[in-house]
RNA sequence: GGAGACGUGCCGGAGUGGUCGAACGGGCUUGACUCGAAAUCAAGUGUACCCUCUAACGGGUACCGAGGGUUCGAAUCCCUCCGUCUCCGCCA
């Protein structure tokens, strides 16, 4: 979250920030803040104050009673319970005050950063860049809804039977596949200096609330009741969470991560005709990076991030677009985000498969993630993240792009990992 | 799941109601000594919030797994929860 010492210092600054990114009633909302601020601020200067006395007083008991002083001990005494149960008022005011503005603080999303195109949807994002050739296939070219369907290699109606919508079966192939994209994305992610992990897929309260998945996506997430565990929608939930209520040295510094989980979205409401297939699953699998970095250093490791999954899709052989968000489609944690898109030639549609975003200090407060500076001051971090890759529209685009009336073919990256080069 | 033990600062480890943010040792930082290093000696060494216009400095409050309670006063007593370890059970 946005700092109470942020929006204390930089007020205009952050204000024109929520704007951009198309918050109702900004001014407003930050003028609230800062009363709540001030009005916490003179409740716990009270307290403080009545403590100090308190303790001042109880301290003196200990003195009387050494000295045998009975008769003046009694009369602190008297007066320490009084005092204390001024205190106890104070404290309940002081907490209320802080839960106000605490509720409040985590309903600000983070601020965009100065390069973030002003507009309010996808239609006003930025297209940074583009790569790849689209290809050019006959009239009867197939959906990969039709092409898994043909080569048996994904089930969506058992999947449907066993489970519900949204969570397929691989079969043959179409498994081998997946697990030779789960190797080959993390072995590439291993060489460019990422270290792997293998995190839980369910993870506590705190954890959704740190990386800032709770209270924005509640609905988003599957909720375990009986244990109050969430079932992680991206692994960048228990890697980031990793570093959580730390305050690391410099030397440890930077923390570069990978690691593959499958990621489960509930994602209410949002079916329809366009996400048939693979375009939209309740459980996918995803390898996903992570960097926490010192805060001069997070946009120039945005941009390594990006050029990094850039590599995997010339890898792949896919033809992609880079897109910069503006400040209206942004996530609610993102200062800057670039989002990966391929081409899908069978559904003439672009796919995104990776989003990569710098969450600035955003993640970091509320994680109390810190590091020492050289001159022993604490300081937040920056957090960053990108799915490197997200598989299931990667196979959309696979299956679709290199449909050949002999089968399917496997780009030459893929073939060691899968141990073929046609589906067929 | 059952029984028991335990949870203190960067680490080890004292502390069973008052002057304890916390002995002692190690580590680390700075200074002295040295051509330099080692050894030795001395000093310092947590976090958050608040007050002082800001900052340094200074002052206050809180924090000894978490949350409650008892008390004028709790690291120390009581309750609940979480975690770790040992034994038994179960099990991939």
């Amino acid at each position: 979250m946005l700092t109470i010492q942020q929006i204390r210092e930089q007020k205009e600054r952050v204000i024109a920030g929520l704007e951009k990114k198309r918050v109702a009633g900004a001014q407003q909302l930050i003028d609230e803040v800062l009363q709540r601020d001030a009005e916490r601020r003179q409740i716990q200067k009270q307290h403080d104050d009545v403590l100090a006395e308190s303790n001042r007083v109880a301290k003196s008991i200990g003195q009387l009673m050494k000295t045998g002083q009975k008769e003046e001990a009694e009369k602190a005494k008297a007066q320490a319970k009084s005092l204390k149960e001024e205190a106890q008022r104070l404290v309940e005011a002081l907490r209320e005050a802080e839960r106000k503005l605490q509720e409040l603080l985590a309903t600000i999303p983070n601020i965009p950063h100065e390069s973030v195109p002003e507009g309010v949807s996808a239609e006003d994002n930025e297209i940074v860049e583009q790569k790849g050739e689209i290809p050019l296939l006959g009239e009867d070219a197939l959906p990969h809804w039709e092409l898994i369907v043909k080569y048996d290699i994904i089930d969506f109606e058992t999947g449907s039977k066993v489970t519900g919508s949204g969570f397929p079966f691989y079969k043959g192939k179409g498994a081998r596949l997946q697990r030779a994209l789960l190797n080959f994305f993390l072995d590439r992610a291993v060489e460019a200096g990422y270290v792997e992990v293998q995190p839980p897929v369910l993870v506590n309260e705190a954890s959704a609330f740190g990386t800032g998945q709770l209270p924005d996506k509640d609905g988003q997430m599957y909720h375990i009741e009986r244990d109050n565990l969430y079932v992680i929608p991206t692994a960048e939930v228990p890697i980031t969470n990793m570093y959580r209520d730390m305050i690391l040295e410099e030397h440890q510094l930077p923390i570069k991560h990978v690691g593959y989980t499958p990621c489960f979205r509930r994602e209410a409401g949002t079916w329809g005709a366009d996400v048939r297939g693979l375009n939209r699953l309740h459980q996918f699998d995803k390898v996903e990076i992570v960097q926490i970095r010192k805060p001069e250093e997070s946009y120039a490791a945005l941009e390594e991030m990006r050029h990094y999954v850039q590599s995997l899709l010339e890898a792949l052989e896919l033809p992609y677009r880079v897109v910069k968000l503006c400040g209206g489609d942004m996530s609610f944690t993102s200062a800057l985000t670039y989002d990966m898109e391929v081409f899908a030639a069978g559904q003439k549609k672009w796919l995104e498969v990776s989003s990569v975003s710098n969450f600035e200090s955003y993640q970091a407060a509320r994680m109390m993630l810190r590091y020492r500076t050289e001159n022993k001051k604490t300081e937040l971090l920056h957090t960053l993240n990108g799915s490197a890759l997200a598989f299931p529209r990667i196979v959309a685009a696979l299956l679709e792009n290199n449909q050949t009336p002999e089968g399917i073919r496997i780009p030459k990256a893929l073939q060691p990992y899968t141990g073929f080069d046609i589906i067929n």
